[in-house]
DNA sequence: GTTCACTATTTTGCATTCATTTTTTGTCAT
DNA sequence: ATGACAAAAAATGAATGCAAAATAGTGAAC
């Protein structure tokens, strides 16, 4: 096995040839998301070395693009860069993910504040409706669906910020830990995830009252628990890990 | 008048050859050190073209790793890219302004706490020691020792916080509105200079208090209060502006 | 004198090439 | 078999080359 990365026989095989009918006026653009999107989807083992060649057949493009989408890569934390040697995934220690889910948990806390600002009632009447969709598949024991609720609740509230900045650079974040994200299925801990109901509960409370520090620190500390479940379920990885050394 | 940059009469000068003592071992990564200094300096004026073949004479290189460069400062939000037409560098309008803004307070509101988690009683003696020394600027008018001390202080709580990913992200932003803040010297308004005094008290209470949700708010609001006297400021931008149309 | 059309020059985006450095492979001695 | 060393192969980093696009320049028509 020399490869890091499957090889599926076929020698060109573009992994999303414009799969999310999104259209980068310049290869460099395009490239980019593909390869983000690649990287973050966890093709390439982390700390693994990314193989610049291979992924130029894989894309059928020549290796200027590609370099230049690895350089933007490397500057938002995806990727590093080894001089001489290269690009590899970034490995994401556990501070890293700390680090990581602090700022989150300060772009949502702020997000909240701005939300509080400018929401009107028909956005908080979605949300609403998002948290009782949620709440349908907390009672069905449905992870999938609960996750992908939570996750849509938590953009709405980036959303009525009203901050493309903001948005843009939460994006960014949370594709950092995304991996992460998907793979600490904390849900497995029921108590967590009735916690997790019961600050949603608040965070949707505070956010009808508008109460804009008030709901800063409820999302900062929800962010904060679910920081500590994920870092917790780090550390025991899976029910069946043998004994490293 | 052709070039866009101001001709210094020596064609090949570069800004800072190895000016700071940083050594990057990639010549990419050096050169997006000092071309990032360049634009954020002012060199280059808002919304011209970057005149990539000037630049590559400028530092001596090829166009490679300076268009490698162009991209990631495009992806940091300094310039942008045009399909087929290059780069040109970004336009800060108001409302990018008060995004940044309230990015910036949302970030040091989170700096401030998470400062007070860890901060010991010698960094909170250091940045009374700051805070003193700024109060003695403000005494004798001297804004830009007053300026200076101040940008310390925010410096401090931020590294304080004790998160590299939260530090790197707020020089990031930071460098973003470098410029305007600079050309946004509100000193000049006497009442807002008082009242930022009075903000600085109440965060340096705070934080002797370790009292994290309510720095938070003092913090927020402190950087509210900044933006808007920056806006305020931009919106009537010289003393003997002519008439515009 | 202004406007439009057409050509020439420059600029841009990407591919290709080249010099180094790193990594792998191969050989031989221990 | 194992390790050290040397050569070969591959990779990286940067420069150069080339086709397409955009800009500037020129002149004719109105």
């Amino acid at each position: 096995m020399k490869s890091t990365i499957p090889d599926t026989g076929v020698p060109i095989a573009p992994p999303a040839a414009n799969g999310g009918d999104r259209q980068e006026a310049s290869l460099h653009g395009e490239i980019l998301l593909r390869l983000r999107d690649y990287v973050v989807e966890g093709n390439i083992p982390e700390g693994a070395r990314v193989p610049e060649r291979q992924l130029c057949e894989m894309f059928g493009i020549s290796r200027t693009p590609l370099r230049e989408a690895l350089k933007v890569l490397a500057a938002e934390g995806l990727i590093e860069l080894l001089p001489n040697r290269g690009a590899r995934v970034r490995q994401l220690g556990q501070r890293d993910l700390e680090e990581l889910f602090d700022v989150m948990a300060g772009l949502e806390s702020l997000a909240g504040r701005l939300a509080c600002e400018t929401i009107t009632d028909a956005e908080i009447t979605a949300i609403e409706q998002l948290h009782y969709e949620m709440y349908g598949h907390y009672l069905h024991r449905d992870m999938h669906g609960y996750f992908q609720a939570n996750q849509r609740i938590h953009e709405s509230i980036v959303a009525a910020a009203r901050n493309e900045t903001l948005k843009t650079a939460y994006a960014n974040f949370a594709g950092r830990i995304r991996r992460v994200r998907y793979s600490a299925n904390f849900a497995r801990k029921r108590q967590r995830w009735a916690e997790a109901m019961r600050e949603h509960e608040a965070i949707l409370d505070a956010l009808r009252r508008r109460a804009a520090s008030e709901l800063s620190d409820i999302l900062f500390q929800h962010l904060r628990n679910k920081r500590a479940a994920a870092i917790e379920h780090l550390a025991e990885p899976e029910e069946n890990a043998p004994a490293s050394p």
